[in-house]
DNA sequence: AAAGGAAATTAAAGTAGATTAATAGCCTTT
DNA sequence: AAAGGCTATTAATCTACTTTAATTTCCTTT
């Protein structure tokens, strides 16, 4: 069941008890996104946290001159979107955009708080998947100072080798922050040195 | 009081009655570094969260070539540290330095779980704080792809005077991730422009 | 006021990665 | 199987930024 799987995921960082449990599931509500649809647009305010059930999205952001910039994947258990635009129920700077027919579990802001009240321990797994997410953040933005687009392409396809073969080169070259003529060259260089 | 400094901070975000401001009070720790002394280094496990009272820090990551890159800096009313290491209680990879005297509030990892169980409105209060720091980490991740160096460096000026007016320009061209000669080069453009 | 060291500037040469543009491969539809 | 439209490759030229190295300015100590 597709409660189940968000349950699941929440009882991994907390406990919760079987009424709590309902409470949680109860606050969720189900969507199915087709290819090429938005979940969140930039400048709309964000009203739903989503969580993938099936399917895979990009968050990407949109420059001054008109180029996409890909800030993150997510595809089954993650959670998706603009955070800052949920949190502070602001217009959102960046889209998110399902790239393939994707089922969701969501919930409003409203419900959202409305749960931190009635399941008081919802604050402390949310807390612990944005600690996560930010520690992850944080090594990226070093990453991108210190080491190559070489290393960081051949680091990203051992972090997250389904996420390779499911998306495109060009969205992987643009989460890279490189074009895709220069990941193409990268590849080319890393096939070579693999014949020798 | 500088008890009165982190409360206010905290209560800035939830409230907290006077008991629990207690509580809270008193599972800080207060303690002043020297110039240079570091208050995480890489390798050791963090045992605090440190909130600064006064001075200033940088936090930074030392790659395999030797090279330091700034990751953040941290001031008056700004939590520091790797956040990785305290969550998990893992080795941390990043150096948390004082760049001058600094007075700090302290929590241990075992104090701050107490204090979850204690006032669990806590949760809350850290969840919003690294809400923010993430959103503020992705749109940085975001600049670094979509914006010149010469562009990021007027965009923190503009957001950051205060820290600009107070830190060595080599280390703002390191948070910037570009060289010091070229945050020179692109000082020089900026005072050439603004003479016309 | 001199000395010494760290921080900042300048300039020349070098390189990682961007841009442009042309071509080729590969799905999907008819 | 042909047509059309994405996706990926290749190669030439270009540029933002790095590297190296020398010089200067600024701060601190004596």
């Amino acid at each position: 069941m597709k409660t189940e799987r968000i349950l699941g995921h929440i009882r991994q960082k907390i406990h919760l008890t079987d009424e709590e449990g309902a409470i949680v599931s109860q606050s969720f509500k189900f969507r199915t996104y087709l290819k090429g649809q938005y979940i969140i647009q930039e400048r709309d305010v964000s009203r739903y946290q989503t969580f993938i059930l099936s399917g895979k999205v990009r968050t990407f952001y949109l420059d001054n001159k008109g180029n996409e910039h890909i800030i993150a994947f997510g595809i089954e258990d993650w959670w998706v979107g603009d955070i800052c635009s949920f949190a502070t129920q602001t217009p959102a700077e960046f889209n998110t955009q399902c790239l393939e027919k994707t089922t969701v579990a969501q919930i409003s802001f409203q419900d959202m708080e409305q749960l931190y009240r009635d399941v008081p321990k919802m604050e402390r797994y949310v807390r612990i998947i944005i600690q996560a997410a930010y520690g992850s953040m944080s090594k990226r933005i070093v990453r991108n100072h210190s080491m190559s687009a070489k290393e960081r392409y051949l680091l990203f396809t051992q972090t997250y080798p389904e996420i390779v073969q499911r998306v495109p080169q060009y969205m992987i070259a643009s989460y890279l922050g490189i074009t895709k003529e220069f990941l193409s060259h990268i590849r080319k260089q890393i096939a070579e040195e693999r014949k020798n």
